[in-house]
RNA sequence: CGCGGGGUGUAGCAAUAGGUUAGCUUUUCGGGCUCAUAACCCGAAGGUUGGAGGUUCGAGCCCUUCCCCCGCAA
């Protein structure tokens, strides 16, 4: 088939690339316009413009796809358009220019955690599955009646990003198969059901902020949500300081907060045990693991992460 | 020209108002103690203090410029 790609970060560069290499025939690319700025404030090329230009597939960017993009796609021949992580809504005309109509990959299993960050919340949430789901895309919100999806586990210290590395490679595959039965069509699509939806919304900072006075599976599964974006953080005498990787341990170390030293590990008390910090990170300084830092600093006993 | 922090032996940090042998922890090696050890004791190795200029009697520290890293904001 002909298809349209419209993608925008890391995770749909998956599903492009699958696409590419498929018998499939990718004629256009659309992505968000450029935003993402390095410190200089020079804007930086969407992964998925990057990809398609790569494999000398034309990019389009659209301020508003459902106002200047329209007559641009009315004049691409196309079968479908495929959407991954795309980052905007389409309008019922898009959705219905093409012959196949718009399928999206979703990250989450619907109707299970629509909207932005399904990975994400899924882990801070502290769900032991989740996976992809490919549906046809309608009016609504990731509302779509299903067409297939595949489901794996969440790993006891899976963090975000590795989790999101998995499923961008589950969804490319599962979107490769399920091209190939919708051609022949061989699916049946399979409406949610809208009782049990569920909707989340974007990350932010401060939902990386870990709250020590919670329980240690809470924290833990909170800062592997947030990790790598928008990264866990607490703050210690002040500064802000921001939290790689850490494990939950037992036993009690006083006040929630207050930080242990025991040996060359750095334990942090909550409410119903200790998180182990392995890696943290100063304003200014890159990642370090847990026992360098200490090398460096002297912790006085009052020290705690608030 | 968005704001800001930083580049010091393997790693993490120090170094009073510029001053003499650049310190500490860790690491590595040698030796000792021990039933044993990631513990402890003794000793040693290892730095052109990111690069290049400049000011000075004297620069890790001050000035100029370049390279690299990072936090915030987007």
């Amino acid at each position: 088939m002909k298809v349209i790609f419209l993608g925008t970060p890391d995770f749909a560069v998956a599903s492009l690339k699958a696409l590419i290499k498929s018998k499939h025939e990718v004629v256009a690319v659309v992505s968000q316009p450029d935003r993402a700025k390095d410190r200089k404030g020079n804007l930086l090329p969407t992964p998925v413009k990057v990809a398609a230009q790569e494999n000398g597939i034309e990019v389009y960017q659209f301020e508003k796809i459902r106002t200047d993009g329209i007559e641009i796609l009315k004049s691409i021949d196309a079968d479908i358009m495929v959407t991954a992580a795309y980052g905007q809504i389409l309008s019922r005309e898009i959705l219905e220019m093409k012959r196949f109509g718009v399928i999206n990959v979703h990250a989450s299993l619907l109707p299970k955690y629509r909207g932005s960050a399904p990975i994400q919340w899924a882990v801070i949430n502290g769900e032991t599955e989740t996976g992809i789901t490919i549906m046809q895309t309608d009016v609504g919100v990731d509302s779509g009646a299903m067409l297939s999806s595949v489901k794996t586990p969440i790993g006891e210290n899976e963090t975000a990003g590795e989790l999101t590395d998995r499923l961008k490679e589950m969804g490319a595959d599962l979107l490769i198969e399920t091209l190939e039965l919708l051609s022949k069509n061989k699916i049946i699509a399979v409406p949610q059901d809208e009782m049990s939806a569920t909707k989340c919304r974007m990350l932010e900072k401060a939902d990386g902020h870990l709250d020590f006075t919670r329980n240690k599976r809470e924290i833990v599964c909170r800062c592997n949500g947030v990790t790598p974006f928008p990264g866990a953080y607490a703050v210690l005498d002040g500064t802000p300081v921001k939290i790689g990787k850490v494990l939950s341990v037992s036993g009690n170390y006083g006040k929630c907060g207050k930080i242990s030293v025991v040996g060359n590990e750095m334990i942090a008390a909550c409410a119903d045990g200790g998180i182990k910090i392995l890696q943290l990170q100063l304003p200014g300084k890159n990642m370090m693991l847990a026992k360098d830092f200490l090398r460096g600093h002297r912790l006085n006993d009052g020290a705690e992460f608030v």
